[in-house]
DNA sequence: ATCAACACTATACGAATGTATAGTATACTA
DNA sequence: TAGTATACTATACATTCGTATAGTGTTGAT
């Protein structure tokens, strides 16, 4: 009884062995944490052994560099491809749009990303310090075009933008769990309710 | 180079064994996450050896039982421990700053209720459901004393009580990484942006 | 065709883990 | 005071882990 996890084996078939392992890896990593994925469970879900694992990525920590690196990648790729045109809002909105469907499209990095994020005296990345700078970048770029916000608003603004994105994210596993144990598993979905994050300036 | 994490010694000394092997299990299954924490660290934090928490709790999963039981219990009598007087909003309210002081006497209740939470996959306990069923009772015992609001909406109810209070707690260490990065690690307290987590009836 | 680089497998090893067992000290009951 | 249950320690064992090493197949340039 194997078990693949959110990557499509059709997909995955023709990649390259090393790009499986990557794959699977994150698979893994989203869906049960670093620590509880062994390297032959990865793998296995890749089909190679082990050996094959530690020769393209020496160890754990490599492949977690690698890892983050794609999920930065990805993140980067969403906000790229939303032109520098029309008003400062509107650009953020596009922007907003592009990675909330970016996120859709991989919900390995939301899972990923949950774990690392809320478990901060266990994850031993860096992917926090790295999407923040990239949302800093981008927020500087942002200013660059358009009307100029107060410098020290600017931390607040990107903080903003990173919860509002993921924090409805995080939360909503809970909110689906409570919702199905207390209206029953097949009550009307359009009953259940929705989670709003928000950050407020002081 | 020994840290005791969470758990005061004064107060833990007198203490039976049992109890401290408990209280440190707890603390360190909230810091560390329970696969990332070994028996014999539980045992050296309690000051005892790995039999001597084997003995007591048989198994991890006969602690885990333990210390979710524990949890429940706190939740518990908080909320017991405001009368059943004034309007409905009136003793809904109360019972919300009891628990809010309780998790804020208790932020081992946070730490590891962030971890089982947030990892639906991972996680073998049953402490989700324990305390949805417990705000569950709760709201109905609100129902027989105050105004009847619609069944339907009890659920939401229910859910919306655990996520105000758990949520902003899950996410705001997030905002406060963040914001040390951004904001530079001695910047002004009270410019930090406040985490606001809502749920909105559909 | 040769040789070197690379992809990949097989196996092994030491460390850490959860738990079992056997034994010792301490406390309680008769 | 004797005896037994309970608290507690010491040690052992099988398993799983990350990683290292040695070897086999495969490809591609000359």
């Amino acid at each position: 009884m194997k078990k693949t996890v959110g990557v499509s084996p059709k997909v995955n078939s023709d990649l390259t062995a090393k790009a499986r392992i990557r794959n699977a890896a994150f698979a893994l990593y989203a869906n049960y944490g670093e620590d509880a994925t062994s390297m032959r469970a990865i793998a296995e879900a890749a089909g190679v052994t082990v050996g094959l694992v530690v020769h393209h990525f020496r160890t754990k920590d490599g492949l977690r560099e690698v890892i983050e690196q794609h999920i930065v990648d990805l993140f980067f790729g969403a906000i790229k491809q939303v032109p520098l045109e029309g008003t400062t809002a509107e650009i953020a909105a596009a922007r907003d749009e592009a990675v909330a469907d970016m996120l859709s499209d991989n919900p390995a990095v939301v899972g990923y990303l949950r774990r690392a994020l809320l478990d901060p005296m266990g994850h031993r990345g860096r992917i926090l310090e790295m999407l923040t700078d990239l949302a800093a970048k981008q927020v500087a770029t942002l200013r660059n075009v358009g009307v100029a916000s107060k410098a020290h608003r600017d931390s607040s603004q990107v903080i903003g933008v990173m919860i509002r994105q993921l924090g409805q994210l995080f939360l909503q596993p809970m909110v689906d769990s409570m919702w199905s144990q207390l209206a029953g598993p097949n009550a009307a979905e359009d009953d259940k309710p929705l989670l709003v994050v928000k950050v407020q300036e002081s």
